[in-house]
DNA sequence: TTGTGGCCCATCATTTCCCATGATATGGCA
DNA sequence: TGCCATATCATGGGAAATGATGGGCCACAA
């Protein structure tokens, strides 16, 4: 399974132009939409982003939430209505819909953050700002990498 | 399973280039994406490395959490925003981001360090000082291994 | 016609690929 | 047991390819 990694900026033309990064670009060839689907983050101001396959499988799982539930209403509504279809252009640039840009904040310059199986896409200032924020909380929590726990036990750490 | 085991020293050429141990390198093969994932360790001044494989075991892990819920966004956030994918070249070397070197103060010379299914770059000088406080530690607490050391079950796996 | 958006091509910096070299370790052979 | 041949590995540099970016032209719609 190939995924999003890594964090890149891009500059945003005065068309509207921002190239995908070629790495996110590299997860999304292959797949048939030549073209990433966009929504807004409803917990952050940013653009979250990711595959018309990712988006359809997530499609399989808002059908697990009870249809016409407060929750189905609610994932289903942030998913299907707000989201934008937005397909590569011949150098694998997007233009992204005003509103989403608006939303987060983006001007002329657009980082993209990757998510594993989703990316996102912000404005660089709030991006550092809250990335910052987010290491000093992995710090403090030893959120490191979920405990594989075998972790060598060997005891092999005496070199 | 193929682990990360001892430490090599290897010069970093003036375009950023550095070659991955060979031992460490026939643990990376055969796997899809021939490189590294590196990213800073938040606990130590040192850039922290493992195979794409395991990065997608994590990713599997991370999908535990429920979709856009807070905790996978945090996991989510550590651990693909400061990650950088690293391909190898046809010799074997990568070319580490310049982020990563200059938070580990890696310079021209950089230090691999196995720690099982993940290894470390270190400048040399900041490995060595912590190696040395290390051992002063485990000779003062006389923490040694248990006392079955004959064959100790990992045995002289290595080379 | 005029504005908007899409497609194509040009450019430039960076990175990757490819080949060469020296050193070291490995195995073979006398 | 000592020496030689060979393979592996780390390293260096030049050339080609890729990626990001900018601008121009054409088509379609208002």
């Amino acid at each position: 399974m190939a995924i999003f990694i890594g964090t890149f900026e891009n500059k945003v033309d005065k068309k509207g132009r921002v190239s995908v990064p070629a790495p996110f670009r590299a997860v999304l060839a292959g797949q048939g939409f030549q073209g990433i689907v966009a929504f807004p983050s409803h917990r952050a101001d940013a653009v979250e982003a990711c595959s018309m396959d990712f988006m359809e499988e997530l499609t399989q799982r808002v059908s697990e939430f009870d249809l016409f539930s407060d929750d189905h209403d609610n994932l289903a509504f942030t998913l299907f209505s707000d989201s934008h279809t937005v397909p590569f252009d011949g150098e694998g640039r997007v233009v992204l819909p005003k509103e989403l840009l608006e939303a987060a904040g983006i001007t002329d310059r657009a980082a993209f953050v990757g998510k594993g199986r989703t990316f996102q896409i912000w404005e660089p200032n709030a991006l550092y700002r809250i990335k910052a924020a987010a290491r000093e909380r992995a710090r403090e929590q030893r959120l490191t990498l979920p405990a594989n726990t075998k972790d060598g036990g060997s005891g092999g750490g005496a070199a």
